[in-house]
DNA sequence: TGGAAGCCTCCCATTCAACGGAAGCGGTGC
DNA sequence: GCACCGCTTCCGTTGAATGGGAGGCTTCCA
C-alpha cells in the first residue's frame, strides 16, 4: 500500500470499502465499516471522507455511511448492463402480464449468472433471483440457458473447474443438462432452487448464436404450460436480441 | 496528490476516471478515457489496470475500456435508491398498465431531480428522463414536487441560489409554481420539456410530509384525463410510501 | 515497401500523499 | 462522577503513486 502496513494499493482499499457493504443492509457505522472491510479506522475514516466529498458515499451526521446517490448515478448510466436492460424491459413487461409470473434477465459473469433486471409480481412465487444477485451456473435455469450457448472452449474451462471442485460424478450431471438445454433451446430446473417452483429459462443469442444474456421466468411447480411458456420467452428473447443489434 | 504533479489525491483521480465515460457511450479507448479525464496517459493506464483487476472496470483486448459488471452489481445490491425502487415498481408498473404511458420515478439531489427509474411504453410519447439523468427542479414536474414539499429551509437556499443564477423575476415565477404544486398537491408543466408533452408529478411523502420521491407520467398534451390521471397517481404515491415505512 | 503516426505497455528515479498510532472530544450508561 | 465507546483530529514516517521517456505493435499512407 501506499505507506507502512498491510500491503495493498489505495484501489484495493476503496474496493474494500464498497465491498464490505451486506447485501441487504442501507447504512452502517463507521467503525463496523472498518471492522468489514479490515481497514484501519483511521483509514476508514479518511477514505470515507474523501469518497462522501465527491458523493460516492453518504456519511450522515449520526456518523453512519451508507453508499452515496453520485456513485448510482455513475454507474447506471454508463454501465453496460444497462443497455442490455433497456432492450429487454419492454419485453420482459409483455412477458410479466401475459404469464402473471416473475421475470427476470440475467448475463454470464465468470461461473455464475448475475441477474440483471427481475420484475415480480404481487402474489407470484417467491423469486431467489435478486436484482444484482448471483447464483451458480448448475443450480439456476439462467446459467444453463446461458453456459449452454458458450464457445465450446469456455464451456470445458468451466466444466474442467467444476470437476476440481466437485467431482466428476456431478461433473457429468452438469455436461447433460447443458447439452439438454442447448438442443431444446431453453433450460428447465425443476425444484432446485426452490422445491415449490419451476425455472425456465431461454439465450438471448448474438449474431454468432452465443448467449449474452437469458430471460427467464420462475413458475410454481403445478403450472404446466410449457407449450405456451417456452415460445413466449424465446419470440421476447429474439425481440431483445434484435433490439440490442441495431438500437 | 500522492508524488509530483497536478494536486489530486487518488480518489480524486478515480471519480475522474468513472466520470469521463460520457453519457451513452459505452466503451473508449484508453487514450480517449486519458484525455477525458484529463490524467496522463501513463496514470490512466496504471489506474484502469488496477480497477479492471478488480472488475469495476473492463478492459477489453483492443484496448477499449468500460465500466465493469463488478461496479453495476457493488452498486445495485447496497444503494439507497434500491429500496426506493423496489418499493415502487409494482405500483409503477399498474399505473403503466393503466395508463399506457410513459412512468418515472425521480429523488431530489442537490437542486436537481435524479430520475431512478422510468418504465416506457412503446408507442408512448418520448421521455427525456433518462434513468440515471437529471433535470433541473424548475424545469421537471418531478422537480417541482419534490422541492414543494421540502423543509421551509431548503426551499429559500434553493430560491437564494437560483436568484443569484437566473434573476429576480424568474425566482417569483418558480415561487408561485412551487406554491402552486404544494397546494395542489401535484406538480404539472405543459409543454415545458418538450412542446408536445405535458409531465405530471406527484410526491412520495414520509410520515413528516416530506417528499423523499415523487411518481411522474408523461402524457401527449392533448390527453385530458387529468381528473382520472391524479388520484392515480396519489394514490400509488401514498401505496409507495407505506412500502417504504413498513418493509 | 518503407516509414510515419498512433496507440498501448513497460521501466524506474523522484517525491509527496497516504498511512495509522496516539491523543482529543462528545455522548451514554452504570 | 467515572468508565466506556465511537467518531474525529493531529502529525512524523515512509513507501506507493507518479509520469516522462522509451519500446513494441498495428495501421495507414506515399
Amino acid at each position: 500500500m501506499a505507506n507502512s502496513a498491510s500491503g495493498d494499493s489505495v484501489v484495493d482499499r476503496i474496493v474494500r470499502l464498497l465491498s464490505a457493504f451486506p447485501e441487504d443492509v442501507t447504512a452502517l457505522p463507521l467503525s463496523e465499516l472498518a471492522q468489514r472491510s479490515g481497514l484501519p479506522l483511521t483509514t476508514t475514516h479518511r477514505l470515507v471522507r474523501q469518497l462522501a466529498g465527491h458523493g460516492l458515499l453518504d456519511a450522515t451526521p449520526g456518523g453512519l455511511v451508507r453508499p452515496g446517490l453520485r456513485l448510482w448515478e455513475l454507474v447506471n448510466r454508463t454501465a453496460p448492463a444497462l443497455a442490455l436492460r433497456q432492450a429487454a424491459m419492454p419485453f420482459m413487461e409483455d412477458i410479466q402480464q401475459v404469464l402473471n409470473q416473475n421475470v427476470n434477465l440475467a448475463v454470464l459473469d465468470g461461473w455464475e449468472a448475475l441477474f440483471v433486471e427481475r420484475l415480480s409480481r404481487r402474489g407470484s412465487v417467491s423469486n431467489r433471483a435478486r436484482v444484482a444477485g448471483r447464483m451458480p451456473v448448475h443450480t439456476s435455469s439462467a446459467g444453463l440457458a446461458l453456459m449452454a450457448h458458450q464457445d465450446k472452449l469456455l464451456q470445458s474451462q468451466y466444466l474442467d473447474q467444476f470437476a476440481d471442485a466437485e467431482g466428476k460424478a456431478a461433473t457429468d450431471a452438469v455436461r447433460v443438462l447443458l447439452s439438454e438445454t442447448f438442443h431444446q433451446g431453453f433450460a428447465q430446473l425443476k425444484g432446485v432452487v426452490d422445491p415449490d417452483t419451476w425455472g425456465i429459462a431461454v439465450p438471448v443469442l448474438n449474431s454468432r448464436q452465443r448467449a449474452v444474456a437469458s430471460l427467464g421466468v420462475v413458475v410454481p411447480l403445478r403450472e404446466m404450460r410449457l407449450q405456451a411458456l417456452v415460445p413466449a420467452l424465446q419470440t421476447a428473447a429474439r425481440g431483445i436480441a434484435r433490439r440490442l443489434e441495431s438500437p
